[in-house]
Formats: C-alpha cells, sequence, structure tokens
DNA sequence: CATGAATGAGGTTTCATTCAT
DNA sequence: AATGAATGAAACCTCATTCAT
C-alpha cells in the first residue's frame, strides 16, 4: 500500500514535472501575457484542466516554476560553497555555479531575469519565498566579505547584494544575446564578473 | 492665420501630452498588459476612441512614450556634457543627470526598467530609436574613457555598456523600493555608482 | 436677392454634388459597410460633418445616391422613349439607354446591382421611389408588348419585369468582370439581351 | 471505443450544425454585417466563446455555411441528373431540384443571392469553391445543350450560365416575395424559368 | 483522475454621429 | 456653414477557468 501510493505519487510528481517543463519553454518563448494555458499544456501533452489538478491558477504555475528551480540552484551552490573557506572563495564558487546552472536552463533564465524588474502591483515580486533566501544568502556572504575587508563596509550590505545580482545577470543577459554561433562557454565570464565587482566593491 | 495653427497643433499637443501622461503612470502602475487603454483614457479624462487619435494602438502609445521621454533625457545629457573634458567627468555628468531624471519621473523609470528586460518577441526592445541611440551614446563615453586609459581595456565595451547602465538602474530600483519616508535624494547616489562602476573597471 | 439666393443654392448643391460622387465611388470600391463616412468627406474634400449637413445620415447618404441616378436614367429613357412607336421599340431603346449609361456610370452599376438583392431588412429595398417608377415604368412597356403580342401573356407582368431587368443586369456584369483591355462597348451588347428576352418571352 | 470516438464526434457535429443553422437564420435575416456574433451564438443557445471553437472567425463561419449547404445542393442535382439522357432534360432537372432545395432552404436563398452580387474587395466571390463547381457544372450542361443544338451557339457559354442563373434566382426571389398566403409551391415554377430559358437561348 | 468543451468577462479597436469653435 | 476632435456604443475575439463526463 505505501508502495502504491508512493508510486501514485510519483506518478503525479511526473506529471507536475512535465507541465512546468512546458511552463518554463513558453513563458520563455513568449512571455508571462503571450504564453497560455492551452499552449503549456499541450506542449506537455496535457489537457488544459490538468494543469489546474497541480496549479491554482496561472500565477501560482509562474511562481511554482520560479519556485522549483531558484531552490535547486540555491541547494547546488550552498553544497559546493560548504568546502570553501573566506568570502572570496565563496562568492566566486556562487557566480561559477550560477554559471553553469543557466547555461543549463537558459530558459528559465529569460523568466527570471524579465520576472526580475517586476515591480508592477500584479505580478509581485513575491519573489518566491526561495528568492528571497537566495537574496539572503547572497547578504550573508556579501557581510562575510566586509567583514573579512574583500569589500568595503562603506557600501550598504543590500545596496551590493542587489548590485552583485544584476552584474551577474546583466553578463548573462548579454552572452544570451550575443551567442553567435561560437557557443563560448558562459562560465568563462566568471572572471570577468569576479573581477568588475571586488574591484568595483574595494576598498579604493 | 498662423496664431490660430499654432493654438490648434498646441492644444492638440497638450491633449497627447495628458494621454501620455496617463499612460505613464498606469504602465508603471500595472504594467503593459494589466493597464487598459479604457483605464487610461479614464485617466487622461477622455473617452477611449480619443486615444486612437493620437496613437494607432496600445503598442504604438507605449513606443511613443518611451520614446518621448528617452529623447527628453538623451537631450539633457548631451546638453550638460558639452561643458566637460575628460571622460570621467563626461560620464559623471551622464550619471547625475540620469538620477535626477528618473528622480523626478520615477513612473517612467518603473516602465523604462521593465521594458529593458524584455527579450520576449512581441513586444520587442527595438529600443525605440532613441533608446539604441543612447547606448550608442554611452557606449562612446567608454571607449573615450578606455582611451583616456581610466577605463581598462580589458573589457568588451558592449559589455561594459550593459554593466554600466544596469548599475545604474539596480541603484535607481533600491532607491525606490526603499524610499522610507526619509525620502533621501536619489542624486546623492551618483558617488556610489560611479566609484562602484570606475573601481570595478579600472586597470586593477 | 433673388440671384443671391440662387447663387448660395447652386453651391449647396454643387458640394451635395461632390460629396454624391464621392459616396458613388467609395460605395462601389468598398461596399456599404466598408466605406466609411470619413472616407467620403475626404475624397470629397470636406470635413465629416459637412457630410451630415446635406444627408441626415449614412443610410439617407445611400438612398439620396441611388434616387438621384435613378432619376437621372428614367428621365433620359423617357425622353428617348417617346419618339417609338411599338412596344418592340420601346423596349430596345430602354435596353440601348441603359446600357449606355451604366457604361458611363460603372461604378453606380456595382451599386445598383449589389441594392438590388439586399432584401435584409435594414438596407431595405425601399427602392428609392425611383426605382419603383422605374420598375413600373418597365411593367407598363411590357404590358405593351403583351398587348401588342410581342410578348405572350401567359407570363405574370411583374415576373416578367424582374426578368427583363435581371437579364439585362447580368450581361452588364458579365461584360464588367470580363473587361479585358480589349474594352469593347457595352452597348454592343443590346442584341443579345433583347433577343434572348423577345425569344424567351415570345408565344411559343 | 470506436463507438464513443464516433458519438463525440457527433456530438461536435451536432454543435456545429446548431450554430450553422442559427447563423443561417440570423445572416438571412440581417445580412452578413448586422448580424453579430453574440446574436448568433445566442440563437443557437451557446455562449460566444464556442461559436469560436468550430469556426475561426465570422468569415469563416460565413463560408462554411455556403460551402455546405452548396455543397448539398450540388450532390442531390448530381445524384438525380445521373439518369437522365439529354441536356434538355438534364437541365429541367437542375432547375426542378434546385426549387425543391430553395423552397426549403428559404434562409439559404437570401443569403446565396446577397453572396452573389458581391463584387467588392473583401468578402470575396470566392464562391466557395464549391460555388465554382457548381457554376463549372452549369457551364457543361450548357455546352451540352450547345453540342445537341437545343441551345443555339450564337451564344458564349459563360454569358449563358450566368442567364441561366440569374433567371432562376429571379424567379425564386420573385415567389419568395410575393408568398401570399396562398403558398404555392415554388416548384411549379420551374417551366416558366425552362420555357423562358430555352426559347430565349434557342437558335431562333 | 483526466479531459476539453463551454463559458463569458473583458480587452482592443472602429466609426457614425454630435457639437463647440 | 464648415470643421474635425471627441464621443461611446458596440463589434470581434481571446483565454483563464470550470465542470460534466
Amino acid at each position: 500500500m505505501a508502495v502504491l501510493l508512493s508510486r501514485k505519487e510519483r506518478d503525479r510528481q511526473l506529471r507536475r514535472s512535465d507541465i512546468l517543463k512546458a511552463a518554463e519553454h513558453l513563458f520563455a518563448l513568449k512571455g508571462y501575457y503571450k504564453a497560455t494555458i492551452r499552449d503549456i499544456a499541450r506542449e506537455a501533452q496535457y489537457a488544459s484542466g490538468t494543469v489546474y489538478l497541480h496549479f491554482k491558477d496561472k500565477e501560482a504555475l509562474y511562481f511554482a516554476l520560479l519556485e522549483e528551480k531558484l531552490k535547486n540552484l540555491l541547494s547546488i551552490v550552498k553544497g559546493k560553497i560548504g568546502q570553501a573557506k573566506d568570502a572570496r572563495n565563496k562568492i566566486k564558487i556562487l557566480v561559477q555555479e550560477s554559471l553553469v546552472f543557466f547555461e543549463r536552463n537558459q530558459d528559465f533564465f529569460r523568466i527570471f531575469i524579465s520576472e526580475d524588474n517586476e515591480l508592477f502591483s500584479e505580478r509581485k515580486i513575491l519573489k518566491s519565498s526561495t528568492g528571497l533566501q537566495m537574496e539572503k544568502y547572497t547578504t550573508s556572504l556579501l557581510k562575510e566579505a566586509q567583514e573579512e575587508g574583500v569589500v568595503s563596509r562603506d557600501f550598504d550590505v543590500g545596496q551590493l547584494t542587489d548590485v552583485f545580482s544584476s552584474l551577474t545577470k546583466t553578463i548573462i543577459l548579454k552572452w544570451l544575446q550575443k551567442k553567435d554561433g561560437k557557443n563560448d562557454n558562459l562560465c568563462d565570464l566568471s572572471d570577468t564578473i569576479l573581477r568588475l565587482f571586488f574591484n568595483g566593491a574595494s576598498n579604493k
């Protein structure tokens, strides 16, 4: 019985996952408003109604997607960082792992970056609780860096967090837009980001 | 006769302007999709149809708004920069004037920053020709800075332009989100931006 | 004073006529629904409002046009027929003059033929009183022809009238659709029409 | 399974048919432009959106209607004509069956006859491919009649086709307009049509 | 559970008509 | 009289969401 339930549950998760994958693709391709539930359901090979068995409404689907992926990224990052000792190295790992992750999840990046700036009332920056966690985690690393003196204490940590994040996103976005056939590795850009950031935020 | 015509034309521009102002407010408040033409018309105290006497359709209204404001900003910036001699100062002025402008045009900033990241197919980043001009202009200043040695030549200028813009936007956005009653001047943040950027992009 | 008034009146008629001409062109080109008052006014070089100084509404303009032209055709036909003696000749003249008229007024013909079949409630076949007169006149000629024995009395005259009219229109329409560069004269087709009709409606 | 599918499909066709019937009625009553999708949906007892599950847009609905009915008429006619031997009899059957059909489908006739004369750009006389087939079929019968000598070769077959069709339509239209309570059978008029046509188009 | 037809609110846009200038 | 900006009703169509099967 436990087995049966767990299989059932596993199946359920699979379907949910199918839908999330389709949503990721379509939201990235067309944006939140132009991507229809029908599009998404069809791409996932389900009927529209099925989507509603897993998500309350379109917005919930959207946020679940954000949540899921961010949780994934955060856990990867936290895992890898465990080993590092000083803040500089931790931040280095954060950047590198983010680049690796986004290179593999370009659709998600498109959604992520556009969500990013939605300060509009409706699609709120609820910043999916994991988004907030991510932010807090970054902030804590930057605080550490300030304490270790590798980043100046003159700056407001909140501000630094935003600058750091947007810097990373900007570089990724630029890479995504270029992507001439060359297909240079995104992760090669971690040095650029780190140099810009650490120099920028240094004690002078 | 000339007077009559010019009054007519002036009135026309006033009405157009009413609509643009309402659009600015509503696009900023609700975003492109949730802001309806009816909302905008009502806020401008006109009937829906009136909007279409001035703009072909919703998109045209949106882009006209972008264009109008950006042209304004660009001309201010270019005007003020005329006086400056070295690249560092020019860029300083660019930042300062942008901050002044966006402090006065916060609604527009909200639209601007969200447009910015729309890589989606439909509402294209055609970056309203003036948007492109603005970008080119910034790039030219950064090139100058590279030539003058105040910014490292290691970086790709395109990349630098993006970084510079997103840095500025990020700082503004952060300020906009905080804005606790204090109401600190946005323009006071120009030093933060410049320090982060010039240190970041320095030769080491 | 009389002169002054009459000049005023003449001007008024000229403007009315301008509008009717534009309406004729646009109704022919796009049909009643797709032709807008604005289109028509613009083509006539007036403002939309001016149209309403001459016609109560769009429908009134449409019917005035029908009326005007049909009155014209009817008076031409009646004038020419005065001379003829027997019904056959009268009908021959009717056909010939109609062809000449429609060759010169092809736009109007397009409108006329489409109106023709509108039995819909709204754009009623009020058949502009002149349309009715025209019909009665034709009927009277056909009655005469029946009395003179050149057309069989077996047929209902109303029916014959309709058949005669639609026959004429059909031939004209066909000519209009072909009109390969050749530009053959439409009036050359009168024999075809008359032959088809008189044979068709003969006593055997 | 086959049964299940076929029931679904059958239901679907029924709904489609409901809508077509309502459209037929309303287009006949008010004409293409004044009949609204809402009207049609309401008459068919569906919501507006439902119409769009079956037809891409208003025009598609209109043409589907035309197509459906014409296909029906054409197949009936072709079926009955199979038996006949000479052209005269074939044409007789064509007329008779058309009359029977239109007597039963008066709403459709109203649409058909009005469509007929739309030479306007938009609602094209693409004459729904079946419309063209119908025309070609008629033409072929008339050619046969010419070859058999029962219709004069002096006439252009295209012209004859048009004359024949409009003659038939005219007689039906007249009948439809009269229809005093008497309710005489429309099909009784086939002799009138045939006599008018064959005499008219005879060798003299 | 899954389906997908049905719903209907609501958006954009057009255009006949009015009316202040 | 002439203008043409303004109006606002009303049309078409989309799509998130529900619910009977």
